[in-house]
DNA sequence: GAGAAATAATCAGTGCCCTGAGTAATTCGG
DNA sequence: CCGAATTACTCAGGGCACTGATTATTTCTC
């Protein structure tokens, strides 16, 4: 009889959190292109010409998901990659024509689910949601050094 | 030109959250259990002889999802899975010796790992955060009737 | 310039997450 | 009682996410 509220778990919360997005991401963007898929088209609309793993360190995705996620983009024709003459272990990416006009398409319907998403928080709270989400990734992220886990007896 | 601040983005930001929530989870708790085994275990603790379905349902795992986190303990000998005798479509779970002592070792680590999670965050902005968070995951929940998506007329 | 170190991408393997379709068992309606 | 609807679970398939190992290319160092 030891069990825990996992309502008081940021972990189980972030799940549940991330999965609420997804639904509502499949019934108001698009059911064919995800987030992740939408994030990195957005990466290559503002900088044109990325490397691979430029894109995925700025959408936040490893080098494996990186790549599949590119696959199936390139696959679907929005975008071209191509080897960096200047640097043969580089693929450069670009969005093609289609690839713009998915991307200014979802960008609309985009900001209308974000709305609705955040629909049952004040201007002012939306606000503290971003900066304390924010603040606990950072921090997180600042952490990857493993160094010596469980040293308990903190 | 037209690239969003992804920074302001509900999804992205859930996504980058729950990415450092499993990479804290890995070095500090288990890299055998996942966070969502573990909540199984939890469920289990709190209500052992639960069906399949229903264990999902508290945990926030559809059904095919709850299939493979059981089928991934069940092989490791944490829990154990009988046919319930009373309606044959059912599955029982409850856990072994080592699932719940498996539950009670992390359940430990669980709680460390929370405090280092959430430690960028005052203790009012710590109840903050899982008001937030909840508050925009059960509404989105709530949503799950597509009935007339993208009416917008925007 | 040749070997060593570093870097970008790929591949294999594991696990989470969802949908749609299919199977087995129970319950409901006539 | 028997067929139809419902319910629990399984299966196939697509996508995200990570690690460790491998390959190709570039850069560093002697």
């Amino acid at each position: 009889m030891a069990a825990v509220d996992l309502s008081s778990h940021p972990g189980h919360l972030a799940r549940r959190l991330q999965q609420a997005h997804y639904l509502l991401w499949n019934t108001m963007v698009s059911e064919e292109i995800t987030s992740p898929q939408f994030a990195v088209l957005n990466a290559l609309v503002a900088e044109p010409g990325l490397d691979q793993r430029t894109v995925g360190e700025r959408v936040g995705l490893d080098r494996s998901t990186i790549a599949e996620v590119i696959s199936r983009l390139s696959r679907r024709g929005l975008l071209d990659k191509v080897r960096d003459p200047a640097d043969g272990r580089r693929a450069l990416l670009r969005l093609t024509e289609d690839g713009v006009r998915t991307h200014r398409r979802l960008t609309v319907r985009t900001a209308r689910m974000n709305q609705v998403f955040l629909a049952p928080l004040s201007a002012e709270e939306q606000v503290q949601f971003f900066d304390l989400i924010r603040r606990v990734s950072d921090a997180a992220e600042g952490l990857r050094n493993p160094a010596e886990p469980l040293v308990g007896q903190g």
